[in-house]
Parts: C-alpha cells; sequence; structure tokens
RNA sequence: GCUGUUGUAGCUCAGGGGUAGAGCACUUCCUUGGUAAGGAAGAGGUCGUGAGUUCAAUUCUCAUCAACAGCUCCA
C-alpha cells in the first residue's frame, strides 16, 4: 500500500500501482469525468500512469492551468492526426500548447493552406474527438524512434530525436497516428468538445530565420461549446478595444505613408491627451525632485561611440546624417541618457549635489524591423517620459523606492491596479558578460530586491535578464482584457558613468563615481496610451479626455443659451463642445454617445428660462436638470479625484 | 528582414475582362424637432503603384509598396 497525499492535506492509502484516474474514481465519479492530468510530486503526468509510490497527488481539471495546457497539447495531436488524414505526407514539426490554445508547426510539402480549410481541418478535429481515442503512451529505444520517423521521411522529428537521449524517449498514440512526445495527455480524445482553429501563419522551424519556413496553425479548444462561445466573444471584445482602431475612430493619431512607417501623426485630440498625460507626470516630477532638461533630436556620432551604442545598436539606428561642409556625422538619437550623461559633466559635482536627476519627454528614433511595427506600441519614432538619477552607491536603494513611488502613484492615477513587478538579475552562471563591480552590482541587485519588498510589489525574479550594464525592474501591466504589457521600466547603469567618466568629489575629498538610474514610468507616451486606449476601451477618465462637455441645443432657438453655457464652462475650464448642426436631439445624442463623450448637455427652452443645464452621462443616461454651478463642481470634483470613467 | 493574407469614395464594405456600387460622413435645401439615426437633392474614386497578357485590365499574371497575422529582433 502507497500514502497518497492530496492538496488539503488529506492522507489516503491505495494499493501500488493505482492511476490518478483510479483515485479520482475512488472519490467520485464526476470528479473522474472532469480529470484531465494529474500532478504527483510536483510533476504533471498521465492520468493513466501507474502511482508505485507515496507522494503528493493533485488531480488536474480544466480550472487548472496544467489542466489547460494538457488539453491544448493533446488538441495539437488531435490536429496533426486530422491534418495526417487529409493531408497525407505532412511533416510534423513541433506542436505545443500555448497561452491560449496551441499551435502546430507543419511542412505541407509546397501545398498552401487557406483560411476555408482551416474549417475542414476543425471538422475533421470534431469527427475525430468523437471516437473518444485513448492517448496511449509507449516508450521506445531511440533506434525504434529513428526507424519510424524514417519510414514517415519526417526530418524534423527526426531532428527531434537525435537531440534526446535514449531511454527518455516516448511515443503517444491516439487513433492512427503516433506522435513523438513527451506528454502527458488527456485520457481521451472525447474531452475535447469545442474547437476553433484561429489562424494560419509562418513559422521558422526552431525558430532559427535561416531555417525552413514552416506553416504554422493555431487553434483552441475547450470541454464546452458554451466556453469556446466565451472566449470568442472576448476576442471580439478585444478587437473593438484596439488601440488602432479606437484611435481612428476617436481621431487621436494617424499615419501616413508618406510622412513614414512608424512614424504616429497625433492629431488634435489626441495631441491633447497627450500633453495632459505628459503635464500630470511632470509636475509629480518636479514635486519629487527631478529638474527638467531639454536635448536635441540629433547628437554627434561621437556620443554614441562615447556610449557604446553605435557599436551595439549602430544597425538598427537611422543612417547618420552628414553635414555638408566638415563632413561631421550627427545621428538621430536613439536615446536621451548619452545626452544627459553630456549635462551632468557640464558642471563639477560634490557628494551634497547628489542625486541629481534629470527629465525630459525626449523623443527618440529607432530604425525597427519592418514587420516589428504596429499600431502605437511598435513605432519608429517615440517619445519617452525619461529621466536620469546619478546618485552615490549608498542611495541607489532610497532613489530606487522613491522611482518606484511615483510610478505607482502613475499607476494609481490611470487605474492600473493589475500589475506585476518582474526583477532582472544577472546570470547565475555566466558573469563575464556583464560589466561594473562584483560589489556594485551586489549592492544594486540587493537595492532592487529589497525596494520592491519594502514597497509590497507582487514580483517575479529572473535569473540572466539583467541588461548588461545592470539589473533592472520592469512593471508588466495588464489590460482590462488580462493581455501583458510591458511599461515602466527602472534600470540601474554602471556602464554609462564608466564611458562617460562621470564622477563627484567625496567628503575624502577624492573622485567617486556615481551610479546612474535610468527610469520611465510611462516607457514612452505612445505604448502607454496604446495601452491606456485599450485598458479603458477609449472611455478615458474625465481628467484626460479631449472632449469633457458636449453641449447640445434642442433646435437653433437656444443657440445663444448653448453659447452662453459654453462661456461658462470654459471659464471654469472645462473642455466643452457645442453641437449647434442643424440635426434634432436624438441624432446630437447618438452621435455624443458614440464618440465616448462623458457629459452631454441638453438644452432647451425650458433650461434657458430655469437657467438650468439638463445633464446626460455617456452609457448611463439622463441625469436630470441642475444648476450649471452645480454642474461644474460635479465635473471638477470628477476631474481632481482623476475618477476613471466609470 | 522572412512567410502568408489583404489593398475599391474620408470611414465600413459589396462587386467584377467592356473604365464602378451601398451605408455612414460631407455640401445645399426643406424641416425647429426634448434624451441613441427626420426628409430630399448633390458632390466625391486613374479600383495601392509599375509593368505584362489582351481588341479591351480596376478585374488575369508578375514585380513593387503598404496594412494585417505570425516568426526573428528590441537600447
Amino acid at each position: 500500500m502507497i500514502n497518497i497525499t492530496f492538496p488539503d492535506g488529506a492522507v489516503r492509502q491505495y494499493e501500488a500501482g493505482v492511476t490518478a484516474m483510479d483515485i479520482a474514481k475512488s472519490i467520485s465519479e464526476g470528479l473522474a469525468r472532469k480529470v484531465l492530468a494529474a500532478k504527483f510530486n510536483g510533476q504533471v503526468t498521465d492520468a493513466s500512469r501507474p502511482i508505485t509510490t507515496d507522494g503528493t497527488l493533485q488531480l488536474l481539471t480544466w480550472t487548472d492551468t496544467e489542466g489547460k495546457s494538457t488539453m491544448w497539447h493533446s488538441s495539437a495531436h488531435l490536429m496533426a492526426e486530422a491534418l495526417e488524414e487529409l493531408y497525407p505526407g505532412t511533416k510534423f514539426g513541433i506542436g505545443p500548447a500555448i497561452e491560449n490554445g496551441f499551435y502546430y508547426d507543419i511542412d505541407l510539402g509546397g501545398r498552401a493552406i487557406s483560411d476555408e480549410d482551416l474549417e475542414k481541418i476543425g471538422a475533421k478535429m470534431a469527427d475525430l474527438a468523437k471516437k473518444n481515442n485513448v492517448y496511449e503512451r509507449k516508450e521506445v529505444s531511440k533506434a525504434d524512434a529513428i526507424k519510424y520517423f524514417t519510414e514517415k521521411s519526417d526530418e524534423y522529428k527526426l531532428e527531434l530525436i537525435n537531440d534526446l537521449q535514449d531511454g527518455t524517449i516516448s511515443f503517444y498514440t491516439q487513433g492512427n497516428f503516433t506522435d513523438l512526445c513527451r506528454g502527458p495527455h488527456i485520457p481521451n480524445t472525447g474531452f475535447i468538445k469545442a474547437i476553433k482553429l484561429t489562424n494560419i501563419a509562418g513559422a521558422y522551424w526552431r525558430g532559427n530565420e535561416k531555417n525552413k519556413m514552416l506553416t504554422r496553425i493555431y487553434g483552441i479548444t475547450f470541454p464546452t461549446q458554451k466556453e469556446l462561445d466565451e472566449y470568442l466573444t472576448l476576442v471580439e471584445e478585444a478587437k473593438k478595444r484596439d488601440h488602432r482602431k479606437l484611435g481612428k475612430e476617436l481621431e487621436l493619431f494617424t499615419f501616413s505613408e508618406k510622412v513614414g512607417l512608424g512614424l504616429p501623426l497625433w492629431l488634435p485630440k489626441g495631441a491633447l491627451l497627450r500633453e495632459r498625460l505628459q503635464s500630470f507626470l511632470q509636475k509629480a516630477q518636479i514635486e519629487s525632485g527631478y529638474m527638467p532638461v531639454v536635448t536635441p533630436h540629433i547628437g554627434n556620432k561621437n556620443l554614441y561611440i562615447t556610449s557604446g551604442h553605435y557599436e551595439k545598436y549602430g544597425k538598427d539606428s537611422f543612417q547618420p546624417i552628414t553635414t555638408p561642409e566638415e563632413g561631421e556625422e550627427f545621428m538621430l538619437k536613439p536615446m536621451n541618457c548619452p545626452h544627459h550623461c553630456e549635462i551632468y559633466k557640464s558642471s563639477p559635482k560634490s557628494y551634497k549635489d547628489l542625486p541629481v536627476r534629470f527629465a525630459e519627454f525626449g523623443t527618440v528614433y529607432r530604425y525597427e524591423q519592418h514587420g516589428e511595427l504596429h499600431g502605437l506600441t511598435r513605432v519608429r519614432g517615440f517619445t519617452q517620459d525619461d529621466a536620469h538619477l546619478f546618485c552615490r552607491p549608498d542611495q541607489v536603494k532610497e532613489e530606487f523606492c522613491k522611482v518606484i513611488d511615483l510610478v505607482l502613484y502613475v499607476f494609481k492615477s490611470l487605474n492600473f491596479t493589475d500589475y506585476t513587478a518582474q526583477i532582472s538579475l544577472r546570470d547565475k552562471e555566466d558573469r563575464a558578460k556583464y560589466i561594473g563591480s562584483e560589489e556594485n552590482w551586489n549592492l544594486a541587485e540587493q537595492a532592487i530586491i529589497e525596494s520592491a519588498a519594502e514597497k509590497g510589489l507582487r514580483t517575479v525574479v529572473e535569473y540572466g535578464e539583467a541588461a548588461f550594464y545592470g539589473p533592472k525592474l520592469d512593471f508588466m501591466v495588464k489590460d482590462a482584457l488580462g493581455r501583458k504589457w510591458q511599461l515602466g521600466t527602472i534600470q540601474v547603469d554602471y556602464n554609462l558613468p564608466e564611458r562617460f567618466e562621470l564622477e563627484y568629489v567625496g567628503a575624502d575629498n577624492q573622485k567617486h563615481r556615481p551610479v546612474m538610474i535610468h527610469r520611465a514610468p510611462f516607457g514612452s507616451l505612445e505604448r502607454f496610451i496604446a495601452v491606456l486606449i485599450e485598458h479603458c476601451g477609449g472611455k478615458f477618465p474625465l481628467w484626460l479626455t479631449p472632449t469633457q462637455v458636449k453641449i447640445l441645443p434642442i433646435s437653433d432657438k437656444n443657440q445663444a443659451y448653448a453659447e452662453k453655457v459654453a462661456e461658462l464652462l470654459k471659464n471654469a475650464e472645462i473642455r466643452a463642445e457645442i453641437d449647434d448642426r442643424n440635426e434634432k436631439i436624438g441624432k446630437k445624442i447618438r452621435e455624443t454617445e458614440l464618440a465616448k463623450i462623458p457629459y452631454m448637455l441638453v438644452l432647451g427652452e425650458k433650461e434657458a428660462a430655469e437657467d438650468k443645464v439638463a445633464v446626460r452621462r455617456q452609457a448611463k443616461g439622463d441625469l436630470g436638470a441642475m444648476e450649471i454651478s452645480q454642474f461644474i463642481e460635479l465635473v471638477k470634483d470628477e476631474v481632481t479625484s482623476r475618477r476613471p470613467f466609470e
């Protein structure tokens, strides 16, 4: 007999060789019908594998992340089976589960596949799923594995097997399809009830662009049709919130082929929004002791040779601009830090002067690959809410804490409540690739870990993710639909102070090297606004929204009163517009609602006579009539408290 | 940069070897209407660009540019 411990701490005895599925059945039939896989002593395995030793067991169902990924992995096999039936001779690369579903990379031998084919493949999968075929595991020798795939002439699988140790190789078979696979898998195909193949894309074999491009088919499956429908609804919702679509609809920004790829043009409404965000942060920064600086859009190539960026990223920059007479080369600045280093150097610094904090909304230009450009999140010209703090090594932690405070203040003000902080530290083994002394690195890494803990951040630590010049802390924000984005970043840097020979005079009258901290709470205004648009679905908080109030006169007889109200709002610094078109009130309301403008004032004879305004709130409806002064108070209160839209 | 898909009016999209259509937006007129679309008329397009096939190309072919999806990259 063996002892099995359950997640709730309960211990039960079973005969050795029992399977997780047997155990599930011993608890309840209902549970057994839901078990997709098992986690034994922390390892995810097939529910059908015999358990021979004591250990802890967790039964995985659809509600567990590992349960989902097991099902999706099995779905990839099911898709492969369908593909093999429909297109004999298809060769298979890899077919893993991903965050939302699964994919399989396949080689169709030159045959093209279209979106209509996806329907066909999906239907075939559904047919096969109904057979309730069991996913059967078989350990095979390397020689047998090679033999099997040589007969199938699948060079991709052969390449994978080549990298595997004999004795660790397993095959899984369901129906007529056998695949090289570590597993685990769900008990049988019958668990897959709802299937949607989402899209086709090219993908390099093993992610290497020198290799052959395979066809990648993405899909997702669910245990019920209802869950699939819900997922599809969510995807639809995400499409509606796409910042590229909303940016166009709300007239925030545009792109022009003639101006150039990845170079956003900010329309008046977008520019206004951007400026508000900028002045909001500017104010907070000045209160936190930052000093604004301004630097030009270009810098001598030598600046970037000194900083090391030319060597490392020269090919990702725009080509240098050459002066006609002297032939000097200037580059569009890909970053602001070298300029700020030179500002630091413009006067001698004492240890008493530190820290100094230079802030600039600096527009930078980087040559991003064509295929990388994406709306406002990936562009070739963007404005960083950049600042560089120069401090003594003993000040790193305090400064770091202050920066975290600022970032959190920004997030809170914009209603980003769901974020995690990623701490990126050195590779544990390979330390040669990092610049700076062991002592300073330890100090900085410690400072980051401690400040994050002190501020109560939810953190993930990633070793080997640090930049070569220092450790960093990145803020990953989730938008309203749960998609993750990297926004704010705080980075410690030992490299640039070294390269620019930055110094300060210490209490000991000796020269010392300051530590530099790069930080950007938004990251870039472009990306931040993109995320903000998607986060709030285009319904910006009142303090940011371009037009706060739309004044809707019922007819042109009420025009004069509308203008009077507009004047009063303007004096109160409320952004209001009059819709004086010769249209019916219903139409004006409809259009204002669709434009997501928070407040509407419907003005007719009645309001003019009583000196009141009839207030309507977007998506909420009529709030009734009130005094103009009362409405102004209402708006001002919502603005100062930075309340979210709803 | 690579692979695939797409490119028709300001926007969303239909069409198709004989030089184009809808809805919304726009202009003018009528209408003065009380909380999500009042009516009529009008204007607007070298069908992304360049070449080829054809008596004839916006439609077919090729190239090119751009957008989208993914891959690779990201100070």
